[in-house]
RNA sequence: GGUUGGUUAGUUCAGAGGUAGAACGCUUCCUUGACACGGAAGAGGCCACAAGUUCGAUUCUUGUACCACCCACCA
């Protein structure tokens, strides 16, 4: 039953979008089933961080997979979006030490226990915030099946990763030199390690030699150039490069520290050999750190030097550095300078750059540190990686990110993966206080697995949040444990993030899949850009240029957001996006709304139908469009290029749906072309709907599920769950050339009246389309002059001509008339005495000048023997017919300025 | 140092080997029986630069410049 003009004048989402929601959720469409008789089509959501908002990233990622979603159901699939959080480590026992900061607490204050509680309480809060706020996009999501990366049966999927890793000695434990962030406290990864370009300083040492024996060019000591003078009380050796002949007589001699812990003379350090040295930098010599720079620190394995630290995880000196003990990094820099120019073996410092390692999360310098941290070994993981990808298992679209993927995985090195946090799965490690073996245990163990001692301690360390994240694809169905659903919708079908967790991430989910499911995680993986404001910044709350989804709805409509989305989206460029941008598409909703509006102020209750018999051009003309459209946007959507599918639909409305077809039926639709001719413009727009609003609802899923409800349409069900379109043979008509010479022509005549600033009002006069210019018979269209026969009415209603006749060119032309040519005929728009002859003079030269110039153009194009052998036959037709039509032109236009000037 | 992407209208961006497109902005006109969240007409471009391939290059190739991004190194 259709709603008969009962909609409301403009389109009023808040109304209808909750309800929608709600009627969808009641009746399970988003509900994931079994069902072996339909193929699977499968996405897990990338789990946002439980604490914050959503924001534009989220939503243009959730619009992405919430449209290839509500396609594949539409299309026959069964459909499994399964959506969840992560508890996101670093970042959420970050927010919730601020929190409690606030009220001056700090975590150990409470204590590691009511601390990781009070975290579950804010996880509680913003974890189901951000699934509401999914749920105000129209995410399709199983929500039965939320899941989270903390949450019991993940962490069980995840203590068995960890022991099987560990069992296969893919996991290990050692003292090694990694990032450390001394405000987080923690071990961070190499990949949480941004870099940027700082100013420093070299500080050029002098390191005197033991013996006192001056050697030439060096006199009596050798200098190093240091960006980090506090360090050097943790020297342990100078290196220079083996076959440097400069530096080959001081190999094996000794040098004395420049600075010692007790103020006194300093250490006495040997001079070795390492490749690592590049004699042309600096001064040739480099001071050996192992405890405090990860160079350092394997040249210090290779050559078996001590390890000394003077820094400790604060960030301040140590016992070791004396009585510089217990000053910051900043200030012991400074000292050490000054005491190292007092006692003369400062001998110059000079400014420079260099790139300076900050934590990603906190911003603070990041620290190389010694201490005992997991890793796993990533090299035999990360070799399944890339031959997966290879052998064409996973394909990644654009195709150029396997290139990214490829250069991290073959130069990959080793994961670290404990943190010392107390929010996250704590690492499955017990150690023995007796004999010191370590039991790794799927459960808890009560004693040493070696020697059988009760006194056993669990690591305090948890594991880096992309642990979890990377067995997501399977942990979420139910992994380890052989479920239907893993069996059913592994491997998923798409993977949807974006290109700055590509290693973060996607890789790592990659190896992690292989190796436990044996499979791997997703057939196709599409990475799509980020992004920005309308200036190009990223957008941070600190800048204040966050643009809101939530607001964005509540202002324009969760459909429009989701259709600017979608159509701004490009492959391999940023996403500049503003409020304007935005409201470009909540005007696109309205138009769409009144086109459907009107379509219901006209027709019946009962069903109309179309009488081919009845058929006009612009008929034929829209339901061929229709049915291309349904083809390109198939095909658009199963290429995943969204832009463009998203791009197309909304030329189609606005342009060839309301621009022209809906202007062109009024008439038919009025009754003033007779009943049949109004029951079949009926039925046409019963049709364009029909196969429009399915084509539209992945997209704008609100709108187009009322209006369904609207046209009747929902007989039984709802739009969500109808049928994809597919494209309907009886509808191929071929009359794109006709409709384009209509088109045309009113466009022209329009241009004629607005030329002649002569309104509507003042003045409805009579035109006169001369066509069908018989010595031309290569330039003639027959089709078209039929077609505008027919159509002639609808070409005096349009352009607002009272009366219009359609003669022979070789018929009189009429007087005082403005004039344009087209195709091999002419328009002639009689103006009476409103005519300006002088400025119709220039204005039919200014035309004659571009004619000739583009005749010119083919005729020097056609003058060439290389074109006419080599081009294509129908390129060759189509320049000889350019240069006939524009020869009739011609003479038409110099035969006006002739009749005109007289 | 290396990789990848970008350079098209005032702005933001599509585009395709055969005469350059949209949106926003701008100018003029129009409250016409769906829509002023609208309609009509218009102005506005050596498609960054250079060479090559081609009958033909804004489109393909290679360089150059500039802008982004990422990776590595930075004593």
């Amino acid at each position: 039953m259709r709603k008969d003009g009962e909609l409301a004048k403009g389109y009023a989402p808040e109304a209808i979008e909750e309800k929608w929601y709600s009627i969808w959720i009641e009746k399970e469409f988003f509900n994931a089933e079994i069902d072996k008789s339909k193929p699977p089509f499968s996405i897990v959501i990338p789990p946002p961080n439980v604490t914050g908002s959503l924001h534009m990233g989220h939503a243009f990622n959730n619009t992405f997979q919430d449209i290839l979603c509500r396609v594949r159901r539409m299309q026959g699939y069964s459909v499994l979006w399964l959506p969840g959080t992560d508890h996101a480590g670093i970042a959420t026992q970050n927010v919730v030490e601020k929190d409690l900061a606030s009220k001056g607490i700090t975590r150990h204050e409470l204590g590691r226990g009511a601390f990781v509680e009070k975290v579950w309480e804010w996880k509680k809060i913003y974890g189901d915030r951000i699934i509401q706020q999914m749920k105000k996009l129209g995410n399709s999501c199983d929500w039965r099946r939320e899941r989270f990366t903390f949450d019991e049966g993940l962490s069980r999927a995840v203590r068995e990763v960890f022991v099987r890793l560990y069992k296969k000695d893919l996991i290990y434990k050692g003292k090694y030199i990694i990032n450390w962030c001394s405000r987080c406290h923690t071990a961070l990864s190499d990949l949480e390690v941004e870099y940027d370009e700082t100013p420093g300083k070299f500080y050029y040492v002098r390191y005197p030699f033991e013996d006192g024996v001056a050697t030439e060019p060096f006199g009596d000591g050798i200098v190093v150039a240091t960006t980090r003078p506090e360090t050097i009380l943790g020297d342990v050796a100078i290196a220079v490069h083996p076959r440097s002949e400069r530096f080959k007589a001081l190999i094996g001699r000794k040098v004395r520290v420049p600075l010692s812990a007790d103020g006194g003379s300093g250490r006495v350090i040997p001079i070795i050999e390492d490749n690592m040295v590049d004699p042309e930098f600096g001064t040739g010599c480099v001071k050996i750190t192992p405890a405090h720079d990860p160079n350092d620190f394997l040249v210090g394995l290779r050559h078996d030097l001590p390890q000394l630290q003077v820094i400790d995880e604060n960030g301040f000196m140590n016992e070791e550095a004396g009585i510089y003990k217990g000053l910051s990094i900043k200030d012991a820099r400074a000292r050490s300078a000054e005491d190292l120019e007092k006692q003369g073996f400062l001998l110059r410092t000079e400014d420079m750059t260099h790139s300076v390692g900050h934590c990603h999360r906190c911003n603070t310098t990041v620290e190389p540190y010694l201490s005992e941290q997991w890793f796993v070994r990533a090299k035999p993981l990360a070799e399944r990686g890339v031959k997966a990808v290879q052998d064409g298992l996973i394909r990644w679209v654009p195709e150029q990110w396997e290139k990214t993927y490829f250069q991290w995985m073959e130069n990959i090195r080793d994961w670290c993966i404990s943190r010392q946090l107390w929010w996250g799965h704590r690492i499955p490690a017990w150690t023995c206080g007796d004999c010191g073996h370590v039991t790794v245990s799927g459960t808890d163990p009560t004693q040493c697995e070696s020697c059988k001692s009760q006194n056993i301690v669990q690591d305090e360390d948890v594991l880096d949040t992309w642990f979890s994240s990377a067995l997501w694809p399977f942990s979420t169905m139910g992994w380890p444990e052989k479920t239907p659903e893993l069996e059913y919708f592994y491997p998923t079908s798409l993977m949807v993030t974006g290109f700055d967790i590509i290693f973060f991430w996607v890789a790592r989910m990659i190896m992690m899949g292989l190796e436990f499911m044996e499979k791997e995680p997703f057939k196709d993986v599409y990475i799509h850009s980020l992004i920005r404001d309308e200036h190009g910044q990223k957008m941070s709350k600190s800048q204040g240029n966050v643009i809101d989804p939530l607001d964005m709805i509540d202002k324009y409509g969760a459909d429009a957001l989701r259709m600017a989305l979608a159509a701004l989206s490009t492959q391999g460029r940023d996403i500049l996006l503003s409020r304007g941008k935005i409201e470009t598409y909540r005007f696109f909703m309205n138009k769409l709304w009144n086109a459907a509006r009107f379509a219901l102020m006209n027709l019946d209750d009962d069903p109309a139908k179309i009488d081919p018999a009845c058929l006009r051009l612009q008929d034929r003309w829209i339901l061929a469009r229709v049915q291309e459209v349904v083809e390109q946007e198939t095909r658009l959507i199963d290429e995943y290029d969204i832009g463009s599918a998203a791009r197309l639909l909304y030329d189609f409305v606005w342009g060839d749906f309301c621009d022209w077809y809906l202007e062109m039926s009024k008439p038919a639709l009025r009754g003033d072309e007779g009943e049949d001719r109004k029951r079949t413009a009926q039925g046409v727009l019963d049709e364009v709907f029909v196969t429009l609003l399915p084509l539209l609802h992945p997209f704008i899923p609100f709108v187009t599920e009322e209006l369904w409800e609207a046209f009747g349409y929902n007989t039984g069900s709802a739009l969500m769950v109808a049928a994809w379109p597919k494209p309907k043979g009886e509808y191929r008509f071929d009359v794109g050339r006709a409709m384009q010479d209509f088109q045309d022509t009113v466009r022209t005549l329009r241009n004629l009246r607005a030329e002649a600033h002569v309104s509507p009002q003042q003045w409805m006069g009579k035109a006169v389309i001369r066509a069908g210019r018989s010595e031309r018979p290569e330039a003639q269209r027959p089709e078209t002059a039929a077609a505008l026969k027919e159509t002639l009415p609808l070409v005096s209603m349009l352009c607002r001509v009272k009366e219009i006749d359609l003669s022979s060119t070789s018929a009189p032309r009429p007087s005082q008339c403005l004039s344009s040519v087209i195709g091999d005929g002419e328009i002639c728009l009689q103006v009476g005495d409103v005519l300006d002859i002088d400025a119709e003079l220039v204005r039919l030269k200014q035309e004659l000048a571009s004619v000739e110039k583009t005749v010119a153009a083919s005729r020097s194009r056609l003058d060439k023997p290389d074109f006419v052998a080599r081009a294509p036959q129908e390129v060759v037709e189509k320049e000889r017919a350019r240069v006939a039509e524009g020869q009739a032109q011609v003479l038409r236009l110099q035969e006006n300025l002739k009749s005109l000037s007289r």
